[in-house]
RNA sequence: GGGCAGUUACCAGAGUGGCCAAAUGGGGCGGACUGUAAAUCCGCUGUCUUUCGACUUCGGUGGUUCGAAUCCACCACUGCCCA
């Protein structure tokens, strides 16, 4: 059986380890868990690395269990919050359920023929039938007030200004009643997480210790951060998404490729699979000329091919080349081919007689809602961040007209370096 | 139940009758430099508007005043202390 924590280790994806995880590991096949938030129909690249811990641990020849938290999310984890979250409505928790079960499916193999194979859960449909009093009975009398609050989770609440409900505070024991809940039912002898997850988690197995005396194990990994400190997975667009209706291949593809020479050298490492002796070359190579990107590079390709196969990828990489392999080369290079199949990036139809007739640029970037309004469109041009056909654009007056188009149809417009936008004139 | 302190823009935090759309820092966005990087420097950052300007904002509601983020009253919430 090879082993799963040296593997994860190397690549810096451990970080608290309950002692006895790696001989449990190495001892037989284990069952192990991860949670996931309900939070929103789609998961976000936040919930990657939690996914690449079951993927690793299926690899590893143990057996994956995911578990959406249908019921967690109505109650809502304090961890990291600093604030009382809103409740979800049911109908929207349903619909997230639904969503985020739908990509967890495209991760981890189910083939039933398989001892591993992997498994998902929805807590809810436990808790539905659990009683409040039975709950309380049942969980509550185990753990301890004083247990509860020493957690950070709930310490940095109670020391907030806006204090924690009880709801919040139950959360912990909640959580903790899924572990034990698929220690008893599904043998599930570990639960994997987020660090922010350690304390949760840790009263999970305190809970099964207390009330059957058996040992359940956990381990947490590092919570993703940008050197800069920046948080992880958001851009001025928000968060990148795993749906790609909500984050195009395209827009996933840029965001890693994007990563910063210290983060692509750290994320490498925890989101590929690649082999250490094929990672260590290609941090060297990136070393001696890091200009070539080629770590970013990896990072992008083999994200986007593991979250949106084969054929999103080579699309996301033909976009990027035409966009990007040649920008001082006059926009007439490119094809209408290439224009026409430019994937990913924002695209608007706009009416051809407007430009015959001529219109002015403010009008021209409002009515394609690249800008909210005149005013927004005006102080980025001041700020010399509009460019036109690769053309910068510092003249407020300017007026489009046929001139701008190119193959008779189309006009693309770059909001900064990286924002393009393609026009294109319908009549 | 009693006493005290507080609530300002995305966040932190100044302002305590007109010079306030509100200092400063962070964040965000844009520019220069580069490698679609980092660091650095510069600009923008309530909304709308061609400049002028107009409009909405400082927990809520009323009031005082020519004029209120700023003064008063009540309400709500939060924190600290005493019961």
């Amino acid at each position: 059986m090879a082993n799963l924590i040296k593997e994860l280790k190397w690549r810096g994806m451990i970080q608290d380890i309950m002692p006895g995880t790696e001989e449990q590991l190495q001892k037989e096949m284990t069952s192990a868990y991860v949670g996931f938030d309900p939070t929103a129909d789609s998961l976000h690249i936040g919930s990657l690395v939690p996914i690449l811990l079951l993927v690793h641990l299926q690899k590893a020849g143990h057996k994956p269990i995911a578990l959406v938290g249908g019921a967690t999310g109505m109650v809502g984890d304090p961890s990291g919050k600093s604030e009382e979250r809103n409740m979800l409505s049911e109908d929207e928790l349903n619909k997230n359920v639904k969503g985020v079960r739908a990509q967890l499916e495209q991760f981890l193999n189910f083939d039933a023929s398989l001892p591993n194979a992997a498994e998902l859960t929805n807590n809810y449909d436990w808790f539905k039938s659990i009683t409040f009093l039975d709950f309380i009975r049942e969980a509550g009398k185990h753990i301890t007030v004083n247990y509860m609050m020493a957690k950070d989770s709930v310490k940095k609440r109670l020391e907030s200004e806006n204090g924690m409900s009880f709801t919040e505070f139950t959360y912990q024991l909640v959580q903790g009643y899924d572990f034990y809940w698929l220690y008893k039912n599904k043998n599930c002898k570990l639960q994997m997480g987020g660090s922010d997850q350690w304390g949760n988690i840790v009263t999970g197995t305190e809970l099964i210790r207390r009330k059957t005396g058996g040992e359940a194990f956990a381990f947490t990994c590092p919570l993703i951060k940008k050197a800069d400190g920046g948080k992880f997975g958001k851009t001025e667009k928000g968060n990148i998404w795993l749906d790609p209706n909500k984050t195009t291949p395209y827009q996933f593809y840029q965001f890693w490729l994007n990563a910063s020479d210290s983060d692509a050298i750290n994320w490498i490492k925890i989101f590929t699979f690649l082999t250490e002796d094929v990672i260590n070359a290609c941090i060297k190579s990136h070393e001696e000329n890091p200009a070539e990107r080629l770590l970013q590079k990896k990072l992008a390709e083999e994200l986007t091919l593991f979250v949106h196969g084969k054929d999103e990828l080579y699309k996301a990489i033909e976009t990027t080349q035409k966009l990007f392999s040649n920008t001082k080369a006059p926009v007439t290079a490119l094809t209408i081919e290439d224009l026409d199949s430019i994937e990913g990036i924002v695209k608007c139809n706009y009416d051809k007689n407007n430009i015959i007739a001529g219109v002015d640029i403010l009008n021209f970037l409002t009515e394609n809602n690249i800008f909210e309004s005149k005013g927004a469109a005006r102080k980025m041009l001041q700020n010399g961040g509009v460019s036109i056909n690769r053309e910068k654009i510092t003249d407020l007056q300017l007026t489009i007209h046929t001139t701008h188009l190119l193959h008779d149809s189309f006009i693309l417009v770059q909001v900064g370096k990286k924002n393009y936008y393609l026009v294109k004139a319908i009549s």
